[in-house]
DNA sequence: TCGAAAGGTCGAACCGGTTCGACACGTCGA
DNA sequence: TCGACGTGTCGAACCGGTTCGACCTTTCGA
């Protein structure tokens, strides 16, 4: 394997001066600097990462933890994949990608062998226990869901209280009366997913408000149990006419379910969902949905991470908890209730 | 941040005996073992990665090149990656994980630069061009997908011609006269997708073999447009009883189409996919299917990767292509025919 | 009783980069 | 004409592990 030593041999100059050449960390001149080129063209010569890492304290690798958890829906962890992958590479880095049940001893391996440079947390719970391994590392995290507690790390999640606001008031003045949300399934929230309470009670707040009933469940994330909770749902509300749902494998599977039960959307139901335009795309959903933008969660999450490790940003310049603005993307599932859906 | 020169310095012994006591590549006594791992424990010592790479040319990390395409079906691909990852984990591997639409110069970067010590390449072509760069780099491969050369490279792939021969015999066996073959979209082909081709060629030959009439066609991978091509099909060919599907996308699509068409399974159109039992539930198909296993090609390949990489085949043995055989998951979805399916 | 072998430890070199201080020029202003 | 300064290059040290050969004990057999 050729080395840096091989190239400043070829160049006629000291490997000092090879390596400033190639990083342009001091002035070269432009004769030398051409020379040092073109040997490194012609030798095929690539850095070796460990050697560099070694020297710099730096990696230009970035640890992306996920958790593929059983009880929540797989497609869309995808795409949060790939928000981070694509973004890391453009800012030029490389994703570590672990996916360790035991987060903590994956992110304490990761970070205490300085693999990486900083790290991006998936699916961040309201008292994630990775949190303080994260904040007893030396590198930056950013996380993609908002913990209780956020010191330390920026922190970059959907604003589920205004989706849940913005969901019920849609309804609301369309002059619906009486709704039925889907959240995940209580496990789910059990295990810290405070994202679900945050629409939920912001949810429930605004049907006060404005004088509506809103029944919430929670959904099974699996088929084909979620497909019988919709219809003992339908079956014990029959007086609801709008239906969100906060629940991916619901609105999967909620087409079926109202085929069968030969219930019109809009006409019968009003449906309003919270999931990416590309998974409404996958599975072809016809549901007005509340723009959970995982790519662009996953992009901010990167692009802050590398600010911080580059140190782009000022000590002065405090942690981050940024919320992204749900949009309402209208696919036209939503109209004025007729006076019963049966 | 604390180095093994602490550790060594807190035990009493040289920098080299703590290294072995902590390696065990040579003997130790028991007495100095105690002493250097107490003293690693106690001061939260991790070795680190980059110099341990440097010093011994190996990173413990596996490289994954996966490509997340437009016109290839989404949440298939998070099964490939699950299978790596996992398995790489119990090996005691780390995943860096590449998804950079320049396949080439990803893994010639990532090889070049040492930071793997073998890649395991997704969604191989037939004719890929990521190969050549593979076969220069040092370290090995292995390939979920079947290229046109296979040498210097251990390839796993399901039996796509084994499994194009059990969906047309299955159908014959019940007694249909008339298929249709649902494959990926034709731009999958023209980018060296060979398993739509292994798949189809194997099916005509079968139907030719038993005479019955199979009618293919390239369906596209999203929505609408799946759906639309159904409907036509189904409108093409009014006397065709049977459905094959290769294609992930016109599967999810399907029991919406069928429904609005009122086609009922099996009495009116059997149908057989080809995806995977995780896949199904997902989408909560209800059709029988050839089982496309990714878990398990992830599996195998990062098994025999890391059995190269760890010297543990014989340098005589060769590479290895391995098929796997296609099960059929039986969802009920086949019966004899009616005479006609209006 | 002596020598060889085995077991255990140490110091030094090495992996392949980066970076610091020193130094050799040439240029410019006083 | 001299010194200060800036520019470009070099050698050496360093990052933090691993590994090789040498050396010192101890043990065992002849």
């Amino acid at each position: 394997m050729v080395n840096i030593g091989d190239v400043a041999r070829a160049a006629g100059v000291a490997r000092s001066t090879a390596s400033y050449a190639l990083t342009g960390k001091r002035a070269v001149s432009d004769e030398v600097r051409m020379r040092v080129r073109q040997a490194a063209m012609e030798l095929g010569y690539t850095p070796n990462a460990g050697a560099r890492a070694l020297a710099t304290s730096r990696s230009n690798v970035i640890g992306l933890l996920a958790q593929f958890l059983p009880d929540e829906f797989a497609p869309a962890m995808l795409q949060y994949l790939q928000g981070v992958t694509d973004t890391a590479r453009d800012l030029g880095y490389d994703i570590l990608l672990s996916s360790d049940a035991d987060g903590r001893s994956a992110l304490k391996r990761i970070t205490d062998s300085r693999m990486v440079d900083g790290v991006v947390l998936l699916n961040v719970a309201e008292d994630d226990d990775r949190l303080p391994v994260l904040r007893a590392a030396l590198q930056p995290g950013a996380l993609v869901g908002l913990p209780r507690d956020c010191t330390g790390v920026d922190v970059f999640d959907l604003d589920f209280e205004e989706a849940g606001r913005a969901m019920v008031e849609h309804l609301a003045r369309l002059g619906h009366r009486e709704l039925i949300l889907v959240s995940q399934p209580e496990h789910v929230v059990e295990r810290g997913g405070a994202y679900v309470w945050r629409l939920q009670n912001a949810a429930l707040e605004a049907a006060a408000a404005k004088g509506l009933t809103l029944h919430t469940v929670f959904g099974a994330a699996t088929q084909p149990d979620i497909g019988r909770d919709l219809n003992a749902l339908l079956d014990a509300h029959p007086g609801a006419t709008g239906l969100l749902l906060n629940n991916e494998a619901a609105a999967a599977a909620l087409p079926t379910v109202l085929r069968a039960r030969d219930i019109d959307v809009p006409a019968d139901l009003s449906v309003i969902g919270r999931y990416s335009d590309e998974f409404a795309r996958t599975f072809s959903l016809p549901y007005s949905s509340i723009e959970s933008a995982p790519d662009r969660l996953g992009r901010m999450a990167v692009r802050q991470l590398v600010r911080r490790i580059e140190k782009q940003v000022p000590e002065s310049d405090p942690y981050v908890v940024r919320f992204v603005h749900p949009e309402l993307v209208d696919r036209g599932s939503t109209a004025a209730p007729t006076a019963s859906r049966q």
